[in-house]
DNA sequence: TGCCCGGGTGTTTTT
DNA sequence: CACCCGGGCA
């Protein structure tokens, strides 16, 4: 029994204590993992059947290590056989092998938030509405937090309040759009995110025969990330728990960040009257951050008034004081930032994966990503467009996702005339016309137009005709032909490998390469499925791939600094942590001012921020800054003020606070700096040609890996065709596809740097070297 | 039917 | 600033 011999006191009892409901605080860094892997791995050793334990996790990444470290405990046999993910996972498994009793097919399609939006759009349009008035993201979210707080649209409509708040914000007829809405999503066969977790409900509530067999299925349940979870996931947790109420939920009410979608910080508070004889214990020691931190981090989160009380504590070093940076502007911010991480570096010998640097917004990365990229750090940005978000992706995706689903409306929209094969938009709004009035799918007004008297001409018909057939030929042979076959038939077929190969330009390169990853993708899960010997399906490998998210794939062998907001950094811990962008209006946003409530959440961000860091944190933040296309002027955050000044180190010109006008000039050694990067990507000449000057010296290129996938099939670990670091002119290379070639030209700033190749075989190419899987062949000289 | 251009518009955070 | 959408034109 080793493994507990690795536990405190309280870690091991809340390990130990098995039977009944429990409830851990675990305070930031107090090994929160350790206990939850171990539990499961304790279950296991001492004879709890793998198949009865369900353990819900935040993301699909934190199932995935968890399980791979309860293997390390009691081998991988046993460890795979564990029900673990992320709610919407686990439960779209349950929804498939149910779905009958729905009304769904099992193989339904996931909505990601772009096809529900897209399909938001055609309702809002078909019903007459004012789009700009009903605006789909806007009505998105109004649907989205019906459906976590359980409302159906019948509910919806017959809730006076409801409709008077939508009367009142101009919208008296939002709840016909969500009932549209919901009932286009079931003739397509599709589900939305948030309906994985509403139909869960709907399933246990109106089959309780399922929802027992589920009970008795599951005898121990453990949730983590509890504070997080919103009423519809309260739900399904506390009817799955009802027979055995061996129900463990692992939490942290001061890290609850997430109530903008739903989340229930109540859930936490509320356990104790679900569970009047539930356990509790509280993770106090902090085994990851320096005193300082811990220290700091205390402070930060004392000024919030509602919380649980509970004192983090730690016997680590002091370490060193969280230094703030000030700077001028948002570009000068990125560059003192990558200063400071290579000088630290430099210094310490360490690697690039031992720093992050976190932000409130997305739109923060840029500056941060030009300043890394002049002083050649690698770097990877996790969140914003994802690779299955990408154009190029979703249209391949959508064959796929129409093939195993004809009903998908979504899809079959998107590829009916993808490529071009003479079916517009007239046309198509026809068809949408035509299913409408017959109350069918999209689909089944095309498969028999005449019966479902589709008014289109002859050429028409026998083009969509055409289209049905070539999508009907898939479908058929899905249990026949192997998942990778198919893919690349389709690809093929339909002429987008073609078309994308034809097009020589960088971003069709690109796209090229994006397309060959995701059949190399489908490549990998077709050769997973054989060894393990189960389903090599192409629907199979659908499933859970509109589930996935850019953290669940990062890559322990490369080495950069991780970029993301703080929200994607819940769970994760880096030796050296930037937080930026410590403004009024930007941390906290100014969203979040108007109620203290929303106020005390941002707090709690940056808490979560500042206990990301083991070893140092530093906070930065500018006078200036770029707001949707013009400069604006930048009061330091109150969070700056509300650490204990001791473990604070301010900059020399540091005043307190509201900053000093009169130093807001672009002088003092930062000439070029501002300007250029003002203009990156644009065609201002003094921009371009700072860029020319940096051409002289090697180019190295960031490793950017491509988000969510594994590495390519045609690129080994070996480092054959894997991401080149260095290219000049002049050097002898080597392309997957191209063969040999000399490098005569590079142009443009990483990592968007061209390169102009001269290939014996096939002639010049200007390729996008971030996407070129090139290999630098020992020169010839 | 498809491409190009100009205007309007928008930023929290994500499964 | 950057994207999306609609209108105008080939």
């Amino acid at each position: 029994m080793s493994y507990l011999d690795e536990l405190n006191d309280s870690q091991r009892q809340a390990v130990q204590h098995t039977q009944g409901p429990s409830m851990v605080i675990a305070g930031a860094g107090s090994g929160k993992t350790r206990v939850l892997t171990y539990r499961i791995a304790h279950l296991v050793k001492t004879g709890v059947d793998p198949f009865t334990i369900l353990a819900l996790t935040f993301t699909n990444k934190a199932a995935k290590e968890m399980k791979g470290r309860i293997a390390s405990v009691v081998g991988y046999g046993e460890a795979r056989n564990i029900w673990m993910g992320t709610f919407h996972s686990v439960f779209a498994r349950i929804l498939r092998s149910e779905a009958s009793k729905l009304g769904y097919p099992s193989n339904f399609t996931i909505y990601d938030t772009q096809d529900s939006k897209s399909l938001l759009k055609s309702v809002i349009k078909e019903m007459g509405l004012d789009e700009k008035i009903y605006k789909p993201g806007v009505v998105y979210s109004r649907i989205s937090s019906a459906k976590n707080n359980l409302i159906s649209p019948r509910e919806y409509m017959s809730n006076q309040d409801v409709m008077i708040s939508d009367e009142a914000s101009g919208k008296p007829r939002l709840g016909e759009v969500y009932m549209n809405y919901a009932d286009r999503c079931f003739k397509a066969g599709a589900m939305d995110f948030d309906d994985l977790l509403f139909k869960t409900n709907v399933l246990f509530r109106d089959h309780p025969q399922a929802l027992h067999a589920y009970q008795h299925k599951f005898k121990y349940l453990l949730v983590d990330e509890y504070q997080d979870t919103n009423y519809a996931q309260y739900l399904i947790v506390r009817k799955l728990a009802a027979v055995h109420e061996n129900l463990c939920v692992v939490g942290d009410d001061a890290q609850s960040i997430y109530s903008f979608r739903g989340a229930n910080i109540q859930n936490i508070l509320n356990f104790k009257r679900d569970y009047p004889d539930y356990v509790l214990f509280k993770l106090e020691q902090n085994y990851r951050s320096t005193q300082t931190i811990v220290e700091a981090a205390n402070s930060i989160i004392s000024k919030n008034k509602d919380q649980i009380k509970k004192k983090v504590w730690t016997d680590n070093a002091q370490g060193e004081s969280i230094e703030l940076l000030r700077a001028n502007t948002d570009n000068e911010e990125g560059r003192m930032v990558a200063q400071n991480i290579f000088e630290t570096k430099m210094r310490e010998q360490l690697k690039e994966s031992q720093f992050a640097i976190l932000y409130r917004t997305n739109a923060q990365s840029r500056s941060m990503e030009e300043a890394l990229r002049k002083m050649n750090i690698p770097y990877k940005i996790f969140g914003g467009l994802s690779f299955y978000q990408r154009k190029e992706i979703k249209d391949l995706l959508a064959y796929f996702r129409l093939i195993c689903n004809p009903k998908d409306e979504e899809a079959l929209k998107r590829v009916i005339n993808y490529p071009t094969r003479g079916i517009g938009q007239t046309t198509i709004d026809k068809i949408v016309l035509t299913a409408r009035e017959r109350g069918t799918s999209l689909w089944e007004v095309i498969l028999d137009p005449i019966q479902s008297a589709l008014q289109v001409n002859k050429g028409t018909a026998s083009k969509i005709k055409e289209f049905v057939t070539f999508i009907e030929r898939f479908h058929h042979s899905l249990g026949i032909t192997g998942s990778y076959d198919m893919a690349y038939e389709v690809a093929q077929t339909t002429g987008i490998l073609k078309d994308l190969y034809n097009d020589k330009s960088p971003e069709g390169v690109a796209r090229y390469e994006n397309i060959q990853e995701l059949l190399n993708g489908v490549k990998d899960f077709s050769e997973q499925r054989r060894a393990d010997g189960g389903d090599d399906r192409l629907d199979e490998f659908l499933m859970d791939v509109a589930l996935l998210t850019d953290a669940d794939e990062t890559d322990e062998n490369e080495d950069y600094v991780s970029l993301m907001t703080i929200h994607a950094a819940k769970g994760l811990e880096f030796p050296y942590v930037y937080i930026v962008g410590l403004e009024e209006n930007l941390f906290p946003s100014q969203l979040s001012l108007s109620s203290r409530t929303d106020l005390e959440e941002e707090r709690r961000l940056f808490y979560v921020a500042m206990t990301r860091a083991e070893r140092r944190a530093t906070i930065s933040m500018a006078n200036t800054r770029y707001r949707w296309g013009n400069l604006t002027y930048c009061e330091p955050s109150r969070f700056i003020d509300e650490i204990d000044k001791a473990y604070v180190k301010f900059p020399p010109n540091w005043n307190g606070q509201v900053s000093d006008m009169s130093d807001l000039g672009f002088g003092g050694g930062m000439e070029g700096w501002s300007s250029f990067n003002r203009q990156s990507g644009g065609a201002g000449s003094e921009g371009l040609n700072f860029v020319k000057k940096q051409d002289t010296a090697p180019v190295r290129i960031p490793i950017h890996v491509p988000r969510n996938f594994k590495k390519l099939n045609n690129t080994n670990d070996n480092g054959d065709y894997g991401p080149v670091e260095e290219v000049e002119v002049g050097m002898d290379v080597e392309h997957p596809r191209f063969g040999k070639g000399k490098v005569v030209k590079l142009e443009g700033g990483s990592p968007d740097t061209k390169a102009t190749i001269f290939f014996p075989g096939s002639g010049k190419k200007v390729l996008l070297l971030k996407f070129a899987k090139l290999k630098v062949l020992p020169s010839t000289a």
